[in-house]
DNA sequence: CGTAGCGTTCAGTATATTCTGAACGTATTG
DNA sequence: CAATACGTTCAGAATATACTGAACGCTACG
């Protein structure tokens, strides 16, 4: 039992460093990152100070990281009345919220070079084609991304959607 | 006609610190964003002093950023004959590369994350339940990238594909 | 209404990343 | 074979990014 529980925690503490690797993939912070692992791995609501103390990080560091992953939906902050202090929890859509940011930046650098193609004068013919090519490639990231998120959405929070934005 | 000629020069300069920006997001340096942003905007052979001119970029960038996009097979270097210096242009298959590096990335992720399922202790059902779906969420990834491939290679180098290896 | 516990903010520090420029090896030229 | 032009490499400088810790404001409790 005490042997098991010595296996958890030292899986625990790799995932919590991978994933806070990982992260840095995502545009987000090392310590953002284990943060948002720990919460994945342990799930359910966690302190502040216990977040502070369990990443060994210091509280400015939780604050700033943790409003970084609740501005991007990707976990919960409880405010319990009985409690002082706040709490987290994984978000019940923080993959689907992961892709729909995702699937925005594709759709934002598309845009971005269709307005530099409209803006190109007209004998520029063979850097239009190339041009819009490279658009074409991140449209289709995009088309993917939908894909993969309706996907996700099936099997994330089968109870019900319309708390998302009533439950803060 | 010159006028069209400096609206061109603008453009370009805008595009490539575009890209050098959003470079940032598939992990690469800014200089290889802007190289890679200035090849596909004029697309044919500019040599390696060229580049290191119109980037106002040291020799030393060039040489290490050029070699990370050309790993990355997103250009291609050109030893021709009669010249003493490299030339690069974008590679035919350049957005499958980027696409397939991206499912890459994926995969390991889905890996990393199904070998610590693995490695739990039998009772923890939860935690195993909470990784299981953050691997599908690569997983889910991982499809709609396969789907956005297929889509992008339908549309690059149309003539053939065998050249890849050999071509270098 | 004072006190204590909490989260936020920000200036300063630490760390990681990127860029530069000079030294070097190689190959091509005359 | 000497000279030159080129690409690579790496130590150091410059820059960007992340983290810390203390000061602050706020709220809830007694």
């Amino acid at each position: 039992m005490t042997e098991n529980d010595e296996r958890l925690e030292q899986e625990r503490a790799a995932f919590v460093e991978k994933i806070g690797f990982v992260a840095q993939t995502e545009g987000l912070s090392r310590c953002a990152g284990r943060l948002f692992g720990l919460l994945v791995f342990d799930g359910g609501p966690i302190s502040f100070g216990d977040l502070a103390l369990r990443l060994g990080a210091s509280r400015g560091s939780i604050s700033t990281n943790a409003r970084v992953l609740e501005d991007r939906g990707l976990i919960k902050r409880l405010r319990l009345p009985g409690e002082r202090q706040d709490y987290f929890r994984l978000a019940d859509d923080a993959y689907s919220s992961l892709l729909e940011k995702a699937r925005h930046r594709m759709s934002a650098a598309r845009e971005d070079i269709e307005t530099t193609i409209s803006r190109l004068p007209p004998e520029a013919g063979e850097i239009g084609e190339r041009l819009s090519q490279y658009a074409r490639f991140y449209s289709a990231m995009d088309d993917g991304l939908r894909s993969a998120l309706q996907s996700i959405a099936a099997t994330e929070e089968p109870q019900s959607r319309q708390h998302r934005k009533t439950e803060a």
